[in-house]
DNA sequence: CTGTTAGCGCTTTCAT
DNA sequence: ATGAAAGCGCTAACAG
């Protein structure tokens, strides 16, 4: 049998019939008869022919129906980021819906990264979790192709979906941070090196800071810990290099067997938390009695270890970062919704509590 | 500017060179004078011509130098499962090298799935995760592309890539049940329902288990429990509905206040076994004094947690597949290497104790 | 080093 | 309901 090399108009001329017909019979059934479908359908039986090439066809309709997803990361750390995970399936269910394929583009961080984009035949890309002044972006804006950013940043051309990280990060560290003495921030990592340890507030300073993300949280928590007459040079930020419970309980642990014990920690993810969590009970520190925790994403961990967190939905976001490439949602930016859920890693109250 | 809707064509025309000089600048520069690349590239630069067509690219060479990688499950549990994050980091890492991108197929259990196969431009297709006559699997077939599944089943035509996975569960078995008197066995999901519960050995036959990695496993712990001594009738099984760790301790939680609290438990995966020695420590059982654990993967996790596990890389035969699909490889099934690590969750040389 | 020719396989457009 | 013509944008093959 022939491994699909038969082209439709083989397959019409078997059938006795036109390629249009032939064509018709896969692309608009309704429009052809009963008898031609049947006979254009045992000609490609016979000749084992599969269907029309998509590569053919995305040349002639000018469309790939496919959407391009660039993860600014090595694939390992994306995939390992649940957060990653949930956008990305946000991203896949839209573009399924509507016959769409998703191709991964993962960033090398090596010249060709620009290439790449435009070698690929997607109709538009979403980028996740990028830095400032990445060439991804322009070389996306170059393409001519739709684009959105995820969480930043903002960017000439492309559409950013996300949230108001501050805004965020100020609330739900104003929880943290009520009452404390000695707060402390788990910190994403501040760039591309991922590089881990503690610094303090002053190297955390905007340009210090090229992940967006980071960039906002820290500047939101820097707020609140002011509201809570703190200096943000007296606040240790200690950075994971992923958001990973292990290495976030050995910062914890670090933290909190140090000289100036934390009694707040506001982490950037429920996974740094939940390490925070295993780390305090390893040590006999009473959450929240002797240390206020808070995460973010509001998943599943964060339920069942009662943390309070930031609520926001990733997923939804990766939809509508999809419904933009696919055109069926206005070209604007979209500001998602979150909240804060208090839960038992925080005092009660605590966001009313005066401050010490 | 034009969004770059000039062609090729026109960037020749507005250069002064043929055609074909254009498209030897950006295809082999080495064929062209210096000079003339340069009035391209100026002439690109004013009609703010990006490159090449991909869609043009892929039809004239007859390659859309892309694979496509179909996930057998929702989205969102193949990203959940940090296996399936380690097998497609090694796809993508061989891909990206060959220049080649990943589209994403994820599977939705509707009868469009084999359409989604046709209609993708990929240059050939690995498939992961999938059960027992999936209509994917002809589809691949059908598509005249080149094809791999990991894990099985073995289909005609496709190739296969994976483990052993009855012999390694054989010999990580008589680790896990040797000296044990009630072994148990927690296991992935048997198909694609995904229901968890407790079962016997018997309702897990071969017929009943279209995950072909679940039901070699669950063959291999059955010849381990029986070379133990024990019947497999009397091996309980309990089924997790994804790999994670949460579910896990619940599960075991429950096995272990049972009637019949086991003494062994051998776990499909590391996550699983993390949860399982959380749910031993909460309820002050001691591993591997009154209960011997295992795992599978060899994760870090595994390792943290001193588990005996099953190592094995799926990153490797992720890359393996990649590697057969772009065909580099030879085109034949390739069973990867896999070692049972022994560590401080079974007693020492546990494989050479007598059965009790 | 550069150019000419041809056509990848399909579907849009416009007729019948 | 079916068909004929045209060409999407590019590059393999083969000159020069």
């Amino acid at each position: 049998m022939n491994r699909s090399r038969a082209t439709l108009g083989e397959v019409a001329g078997r059938a006795g019939v036109s390629p249009m017909t032939a064509s018709y019979t896969y692309n608009r059934p309704e429009r052809v008869s009963e008898e031609a479908r049947a006979k254009v359908l045992a000609a490609a039986a016979e000749l084992g022919y599969a269907g029309p090439d998509a590569k053919a066809r995305s040349l002639r309709r000018g469309s790939s129906r496919t959407v391009g997803v660039v993860l600014g990361e090595q694939l390992s750390y994306a995939f390992e980021d649940p957060g990653a995970a949930a956008f990305l399936s946000g991203v896949a269910r839209v573009c399924a819906a509507a016959g769409y394929g998703v191709t991964i583009l993962p960033i090398t961080g090596a010249a060709d990264d620009a290439r790449r984009i435009h070698e690929t035949s997607a109709d538009g890309f979403i980028v996740w979790t990028t830095v400032d002044g990445d060439p991804v972006l322009s070389a996306v804006v170059a393409s001519g192709r739709p684009g959105v950013v995820h969480g930043g940043p903002a960017t000439e051309g492309l559409a950013l979906v996300g949230i108001d990280d501050a805004a965020a990060a100020r609330q739900v560290g104003l929880v943290a941070f009520a009452g404390a003495r000695r707060p402390a921030v788990l910190s994403f990592p501040l760039d591309r090196r991922r590089i881990a340890g503690v610094v303090r507030g002053p190297a955390t300073t905007a340009a210090r800071v090229p992940f967006p993300v980071t960039r906002d949280r820290l500047r939101g928590y820097r707020t609140a810990a002011r509201a809570r007459g703190h200096s943000w040079s007296d606040v240790v930020v200690s950075v994971c290099a992923r958001n990973d419970a292990d290495e976030a309980e050995r910062a914890a642990r670090s933290l909190l067997s140090g000289p100036h014990r934390p009694d707040a920690i506001a982490a950037m993810g429920d996974e740094l938390a939940g390490g925070v969590m295993r780390a305090a009970r390893t040590l006999g520190v009473r959450v929240p009695q002797d240390l206020a925790v808070t995460g973010w994403d509001d998943s599943r961990r964060a339920r069942e270890l009662k943390l309070t967190t930031v609520a926001q939905s990733l997923a939804e976001q990766g939809a509508a970062c999809a419904d933009f490439v696919l055109g069926a949602e206005p070209a604007r930016d979209f500001s998602a919704a979150w909240t804060v859920v208090e839960r038992g890693s925080t005092a009660a109250n605590a966001a009313r509590r005066p401050r010490t």
